[in-house]
DNA sequence: ATATTTTTGTAGTAATATTACAGTATCAGC
DNA sequence: GCTGATACTGTAATATTACTACAAAAATAT
């Protein structure tokens, strides 16, 4: 909804404009605000308050308040709260559960489309794809192995830092390697990515903003986490991560056609003899 | 909110019930509709309708409406849309994370919390656990290895079926089997719970309700996810199976104390050194 | 500089929510 | 089973709120 005001800026007047202003300066306030009072704030007329929320889309100031409240609670809903010895199985699913939802949410806001864009274009150019990843994030390395072989085109992970570094020093300009790391900082990792650099190879990490492996690579995909609640298990890092590379996956499949699907479709068939009935 | 009117239901009087049953019935409609609306459907008078939100804690029908629609607003929020080719990335990743919230606010709703503690329970009693799991469900049992051997007990994921097969005949009743299957109708794996079971170990599942794993196991966490959008990549049942196993491993560790803690840190402690900075 | 279009505000209208009050039902005590 | 008290509910009036029609003002083009 905050978007959508942002996004038809440029077709208001001038006089709501003041009122989408308003708005997007205290969305919690207005949602409690009647139209004079929020008419007083932007200091215009009602009337234009109301031409305002049609300008936008809404049926009315009714319409308008009340689809603002949706998109604002929803934004507030999850949030990492702190589990305790005491808390019972459900609210203590109820919390982990929150708290990984609000980690999607954050990745859905902050999520880099150019650089997708950009893996994308790498991935359909290159001729094989590999991934690196060492302890959890070697799992997401698998994950993605998993996924992307699946496009038919020769993926393979790997989760050992000795066999890293001896793939890395294999590739070539056509090859592509996908770097995975929850901090960025493992010394292993950044050593592989430093001799696939020198193959020609480009390389696109799944880590945090500014670290260094993000520095090193041809296109981050950022996935900033807070850390807070990973204490015990580092689960959202893991989730958000895995997200990542499946758009990544979807985005290449849904580019790559009719014989893209085929491709899914046979490799789901090679293992339907697997399943009872 | 829903869950205060139903709650505060019993001090309410009879035609504020009234008020409040409609309100529960179809809580979408009401969000829309006005304070005679709502008094002719539920067949009372305004003031009436008034009365109740106060009842319930609201200021007046105003507030209640807001309030409602606030809580309504995130619960629908997020659902499956198709993706298309025509997406640009950021309508992709914006659907794909939708309909990844969405199914684990399923998990949220469906999630069994008494066998949750159950599986808890046997956790505690064991003396080691053994995660068995192929293909994509495999990853999560490796996932499951790293999360719960960091809790100090013997923890290990099998992810070949001959493996699992030779292991799982090889427990006793001190130990755990927790075995993991999107579809629960995995030959190899349901052979291997077979021969689990005949050795006296418990066996804890995590698949969907009703399949053929969960009636072969003691206890089943149910993952039932649905299945529409796991098309190009199976996501959704993987980051489940993940969550409801996250959940098990967070709750383990509360309950431990203090000395569970003291493990953890140790675990983390130990890879410091492969850091940069 | 004038005409036209767009934008904005004023005043009035319709609706919505709220309040005060009165009638009705419910229940306890006799 | 009746009476009185209490709680509940609806009617009617009021105040607030949202909306519309129209006219004035500003901005733009000719």
């Amino acid at each position: 909804m905050l978007d959508k005001i942002k996004s038809s800026e440029g077709t208001l007047s001038r006089s709501e404009r003041k009122v989408a202003n308003q708005v997007l300066e205290n969305p919690d306030q207005i949602v409690e605000a009647s139209i004079q009072h929020l008419a007083r704030m932007a200091q215009v007329s009602e009337p234009t308050v109301v031409r305002f929320c049609r300008a936008i889309g809404c049926d009315g100031y009714h319409d308008f308040k009340l689809r603002l409240a949706r998109s604002i609670a929803s934004q507030d809903k999850f949030f990492f709260r702190d589990v305790a010895a005491s808390d019972s199985s459900r609210e203590l699913s109820d919390k982990l559960i929150d708290s990984a939802i609000a980690s999607m949410q954050h990745i859905r806001n902050q999520l880099d489309h150019q650089a997708v864009d950009a893996a994308i274009e790498l991935f359909c150019q290159c001729e094989r794809v590999e991934f690196y990843g060492s302890g959890g994030s070697g799992l997401v390395a698998e994950d993605a192995q998993l996924k992307f072989f699946r496009l038919g085109k020769p993926a393979i992970a790997y989760v050992d830092p000795h066999v890293q570094k001896a793939a890395a020093s294999l590739l070539d300009s056509a090859s592509l390697a996908v770097v995975i790391s929850y901090t960025g900082k493992n010394k292993d990792v950044l050593e592989a990515v430093g001799l696939a650099r020198q193959t020609g190879a480009p390389v696109v990490s799944v880590t945090r903003t500014g670290s260094p492996l993000a520095l090193l690579s041809n296109i981050n995909l950022n996935v900033d986490v807070a850390e807070d609640s990973d204490m015990f298990s580092p689960l959202k890092s893991r989730l958000a991560q895995m997200m990542v590379l499946d758009i990544l996956a979807v985005g290449i499949a849904l580019r790559g056609g009719d014989e893209m699907i085929d491709q899914l479709v046979r490799a789901t068939a090679a293992i339907a003899d697997k399943f009872v009935e």
